[in-house]
DNA sequence: TGTACATCAGTGAACGCGCGTTCACTGATGTAC
DNA sequence: TGTACATCAGTGAACGCGCGTTCACTGATGTAC
């Protein structure tokens, strides 16, 4: 048995490139939507040539659904630390998860932001094995809200805030990443916060 | 000049052609999104055959711009008249717009839906030619909000509740046309209501 | 340690299909006299 | 009122391009002895 005792366990060569072809896939689909995850193109962004792709996913689709998991990991844990390090240093949780994903950063960094932001109204077109990660994205949104507000909160609570959360982003997007987007993102910022983050 | 006085002016052959194909457009379009309205299968629901496609629209670009605001038109107004029959009979406006949009029968009627919730994250990344009548819808939902809300309520308010109401559909949507669904949409309509329209 | 061979990751050409777009043509509607 | 002609809406075949998928091949890595 090959030592893999030692954390971290390297990579096989196979495995890192696996890797690398899903990050590349993830940021692209955030990016440009399910209609912007070409094989050749995630290919190519990945440093390899197509041809390769069908020795690492059985299809596309496969490749989709690993992609929505791995991007839903990833904007989910940057929210988690978010709201850990300002509960550590004794500010709100709450501010600080509303004010990190209603920012302006976050209005034009689609493909590093939050997937169910990025998706939402492409998912629940897909066929099942891509809504379900999705779906399982949608339910650790809400875990996350839960988590930022006072213990004992109820959870209509969270799915409301996490509603808002993703509408108004998706809105000020549509306006643009521009004066009007920024100041619908602000204008949602400001009423989230005066309702449920009053001292 | 021929006789266009009388309401309603009779449309000629052409002009019925032209908006039985953007009515057909703006069903897909909700219902399967930007890949989903082929211009082939656009004209076959018409009644068609694709090859008169280009005596109506410069091109597929062109129908899609003119769908998108069709399709914002119709169901603002449907939400529109919501609101005034609520308030012509004494009851909530805002009730009557969020158990509306909140409903189960909005949860799986995407063809005859609105429109910001049914194309939001995929609208932020057309071409300018269709995030136009795009911003334009996003603009109108928030004045219906607003116009559902008690007269001096600020803007903020309304910026918040419009992206409430997209966000908790998307999500739900999401979900599923299911139990799961359902039960995400029952509870964001619950904890709107609680805060927003108390008696 | 060195050689021969097997395995494996990745290459690049080629395929078939769907879709937006074009275009020569047809049958129906409207107009001139 | 009737005939001849022009205009117009819609038809259907064909095009070119992009993209998912396949496959024979290559060069590198690992293994047996």
């Amino acid at each position: 048995m090959p030592n893999r005792s030692a954390p971290p366990v390297p990579l096989s060569r196979r495995d890192a490139t696996h890797e690398r072809i899903v990050e590349a896939a993830s940021r692209a689909l955030r990016h440009e939507g399910f209609a912007g995850v070409g094989v050749a193109d995630v290919m190519r962004r990945a440093g390899l040539t197509h041809g390769g792709f069908y020795a690492h996913f059985d299809s596309r689709e496969a490749l989709l659904a690993e992609a929505i998991a791995r991007a839903g990991r990833d904007s989910g844990a940057v929210i988690e630390r978010r709201i850990e390090a300002a509960r550590a240093r004794g500010l709100s949780p709450l501010r600080a998860l509303v004010d990190g994903y209603l920012s302006d950063a976050h209005l034009g960094a689609t493909e590093s932001g939050c997937v169910v932001a990025a998706l939402s109204s492409e998912l629940a077109r897909q066929s099942a094995p891509l809504r379900a990660p999705g779906a399982k994205r949608v339910d650790n949104l809400i875990a996350l809200v839960l988590r930022a507000l006072p213990d004992g909160t109820p959870e209509e609570q969270g799915v409301m805030i996490a509603g808002t959360l993703v509408g108004s982003l998706q809105l000020a997007r549509t306006l643009g990443v521009n004066a009007r987007g920024k100041a619908l993102l602000a204008a949602a910022r400001s009423a989230l916060l005066a309702q449920y983050d009053t001292p």
